[in-house]
DNA sequence: CATAGTTTTAGACTACTTCTAATTTTTAAT
DNA sequence: ATTAAAAATTAGAAGTAGTCTAAAACTATG
């Protein structure tokens, strides 16, 4: 019913098999931050036999061929990120969650005049508290 | 010979026992953003039979006393940071070396348009290379 | 000194991730 | 269709980093 995920992962240069077109499915659909074992309940549901290991290996092809991106947290969890193109974050310290800011949203001066230092890239880490009325889903 | 740092700890509410001076010692002055079994390591020189749990318990104290932070590298590494006035960091890519850059390096706008967060603090995060002549030490 | 409270310690334990090596599935060649 | 080779999956073992436990060693106070 999707060929569509089956020719994304392709482009790729990833074999579409079923366990990864599972995870794919979700994983680069979602605007959450999953971590890898939030990746594996979700999959389970439509893919029951799928096995940790593989959903590791998945996750850690996709970050490899640059489909998903990988960060930690400051409490120490790993989570994964479907939004590849440049962005900026926003961490409830009270719920742990995490919202994506648009690149747009925010400006940062003065990069240029860091001496010694070659910039290949940056973002800027907010953290404070969403306030409810911004919650989407 | 150096009853400072035990003020500093009693300043702080903490109780200044051989192995927290050695501890402070060491990690309260470095500007390395050292890992827990590196400040483990650096302090067994001076204090061979400092237990890990000392270190952890210590390192762990400190960062609740606010006389240092803590926070997570992208490959997971915890590391702390002695600098606790806010600053941003520039993280050499090749290395895995931290750099602090100072607060005024750098400049935010737009933070006041985040409609529906409510920001508590941020910093940037910079990722490059750093050039040789900006090594100190 | 006696006692209570605090700190330290070794090693057990936990959570998360990677690794291993055997099996299964897919691909490609005959 | 058979076969062989390559790739992917799997369960569970192993590794890693950090926390916890409970006993021993300190420290502070009466
Ligand atoms: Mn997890
Ligand atoms: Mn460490
Ligand atoms: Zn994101
Ligand atoms: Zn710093």
């Amino acid at each position: 019913m999707r060929p569509l995920i089956a020719d994304h992962l392709r482009n790729a240069g990833i074999q579409p098999s079923a366990q990864r077109v599972a995870v794919a499915e979700y994983v680069l659909a979602t605007e959450d931050h999953p971590t890898a074992d939030q990746v594996w309940a979700k999959v389970r549901k439509s893919f029951p036999m799928i096995s940790r290991a593989t959903v590791y290996n998945t996750l850690n092809l996709f970050v490899k061929k640059r489909l998903l991106r990988q960060f930690v947290l400051n409490d120490g969890k790993t989570v994964f990120d479907a939004r590849v193109s440049r962005h900026h974050h926003f961490i409830d310290e009270e719920t742990g969650r995490i919202y994506d800011l648009p690149w747009e949203a925010l400006a940062v001066s003065k990069l240029e005049s860091l001496n010694g230092f070659e910039v290949r890239e940056y973002q800027v880490v907010v953290r404070g508290r969403a306030k409810n009325y911004s919650r989407r889903g």
